[in-house]
RNA sequence: GCCCCCAUCGUCUAGUGGCCCAGGACGUGGCCCUCUCAAGGCCAAAACAGGGGUUCGAAUCCCCUUAGGGGCACCA
């Protein structure tokens, strides 16, 4: 049963077009790419799509769009092809018929026509009396033909004996066959379930090595006595730890869409973190540290630099949060080690949906002043979306006014800044910033009063990048007019 | 209820019997830098769940307890 370690490595990720791609199906997508491409291995896509009833029409799209967004394609599958096709498993029911009635036929399973009230009646009255749930087998010696009508088939778990899963990350499990159940392989509508389905799909794609989430461990079992009774070599199998919600209630995969958990924003789509602005990159440079570490003490990695050192040995069996702190802080690494012309592009979009005109040559000369200042692409705008905007409005001319000072100081300063702005033939950062200096000692301010007035005046913030270089970016006459109408309106109100 | 997985700072983790009175990172606090906010630099607090073994020696191996998690569908 264990697998020749001279197998081509072949490995899937097999998603239900049921939810948009989920952050946890993504890092179990991304440890079977980093673990085909460390083996020179094949990566496959296959589409779990035999759930008529769960079925979400977008799903799959958003799943190829997404993986591939943060590069995790795929070498066979879904619109590339490949020599063990189709990937849509609605495409291959023959095959699970065939292979179910082959079960049958040599008594490894049996039709079963309970009915769903019978199975409902059955559990309700298990839990009554406080017995492990699950099927009584009810059918198990019928030997009951194909010409009772509806049925399903299940699988004829031996009822002694143990079955064994060598777990490349934990080691052997154990289970007592006895404890196991007579499951459905087949269900009344003739689609597979996924018992069925993974095993016969798993052993005509040839697929090496099984990654697949740690939730499926207790049905591992009978996915080995599957292989057992069909007489196949079973791939080498590996449970990876789940990811828990950070609210510390169950695990992830429960929630379906972004929630609120106290202060913190927990992301749970991949289109999620996609639109929030994080980094392709950076996500999978955090993905990759849940559950595995580069090492060297390292936290900033290029996925090219993990392929080679990724190893299913030091996959750390717990389950884990997913550290949000530590992405904002990674996204904002990643964002610095972009060329400008890089970051532009990418921040470009988010000023647009924000209803600005973005200026290609302003652009390229904000990024580099934004660039360490933001965790997030959208954070842009909210820094410095005034760059694009013909004028800006203050709600309050008193958030002029600076600590320490009173409206008529803050007027006859913003006055004075005027002048000295005003009066320059250059107007880059450089030329600006003496002058000013000046003008603080001058008007005995402290430079954070002046410089403080002026920035509030230019940009309608209490915060925003550098003010000299911003101001140059913005130009000197919008810069006059911008401080003129803040002092105006100000001596207006309190003068 | 039954079966199974699992357990190092708040969080992600390093540690595969002596190099560990446990290392890194995020976050937190302090200081420095400073036109705001960041970034950066320095410093600090912060963990081997508990109890038994095994061993000359245990965070590392074994057992029990406890905590957390998963499963017990004609869902995947």
């Amino acid at each position: 049963m264990s697998a020749s370690p001279e197998r081509p490595v072949r490995v899937r990720f097999a998603p239900s077009p049921t939810g948009y791609l989920h952050i946890g199906g993504a890092r179990t997508a991304l440890f079977n790419w980093l673990f085909a491409r460390k083996h020179g291995g094949t990566f496959i896509l296959r589409v779990e799509d035999t759930d008529q009833k769960r079925y979400v029409p977008d799903s799959e799209q958003d799943i190829k769009d997404n993986l591939r967004w943060l590069g995790l394609t795929w070498d066979e599958g879904p619109d590339v092809g490949g020599a063990h096709g189709p990937y849509h498993q609605s495409q291959r029911s023959d095959l699970y018929r065939q292979w179910a009635d082959w079960l049958v036929e040599h008594g490894y399973a049996y039709r079963c026509n309970c009915t769903a009230e019978r199975l409902e009646d059955l559990r309700k009255q298990q839990e009554a009396s406080k017995q492990t749930p699950g099927y009584d087998r009810h059918c198990r010696d019928l030997h009951l033909g194909a010409e009772i009508g509806e049925h399903v088939v299940r699988f004829q778990m031996p009822l002694d004996g143990e079955t064994t899963i060598n777990d490349l990350i934990r080691g052997p499990i154990s289970f007592r066959n006895a404890d196991l159940q007579d499951l459905v392989l087949l269900k009344s509508d003739g689609l597979p379930t996924y018992h069925l389905a993974n095993v016969v799909d798993d052993h005509f794609m040839e697929i090496s090595h099984i990654l697949r989430a740690d939730e499926w461990i207790a049905t591992a079992p009978l996915h080995a006595q599957l292989y057992a009774a069909f007489g196949w070599e079973m791939p080498q199998i590996a449970h990876l730890p789940v990811i828990l919600s950070p609210s510390g209630k169950g695990k992830l995969s429960k929630r379906d869409q972004a929630f609120q958990d106290g202060t913190m924003k927990v992301l749970v789509q991949v289109r999620e973190y996609r639109r929030a602005g994080y980094l392709p990159e950076a996500v999978v440079n955090w993905l990759t540290n849940i559950g595995w570490a580069f090492g060297d003490d390292r936290e900033i990695f290029p996925v090219a630099e993990s392929i080679p050192r990724f190893d299913l040995a030091n996959v750390n069996p717990a389950g884990g949060k997913l550290p949000f702190e530590k992405l904002e802080w990674l996204n904002g690494q990643y964002m610095q080690m972009l060329s400008v012309e890089d970051l532009a592009a990418r921040v470009r979009p988010f000023f647009e949906q924000a209803g600005l005109a973005v200026d290609d040559d302003r652009l390229r000369r904000l990024v580099p002043l934004i660039r360490e200042r933001i965790k997030t692409l959208p954070d842009a705008v909210e820094m410095a979306g005034f760059v694009f905007l013909e004028t800006v409005t203050l709600e309050d001319p008193k958030q002029l006014v600076q600590k320490g000072m009173d409206a008529a100081g803050t007027v006859a300063a913003l006055r004075a800044a005027h002048e000295t702005l005003a009066g320059l033939a250059a107007f880059s950062a450089a030329a600006q910033e003496p002058p000013m200096r000046q003008l603080c000692e001058a008007l005995g301010l402290k430079p954070g009063q002046l410089f403080g007035a002026v920035r509030v005046a230019v940009t309608a913030q209490q915060v925003s990048p550098p003010l000299f270089e911003t101001m140059e970016i913005i130009g000197q006459a919008t810069c006059l007019t911008r401080i003129r109408a803040a002092a105006d309106r100000l001596e207006q109100l309190y003068g």
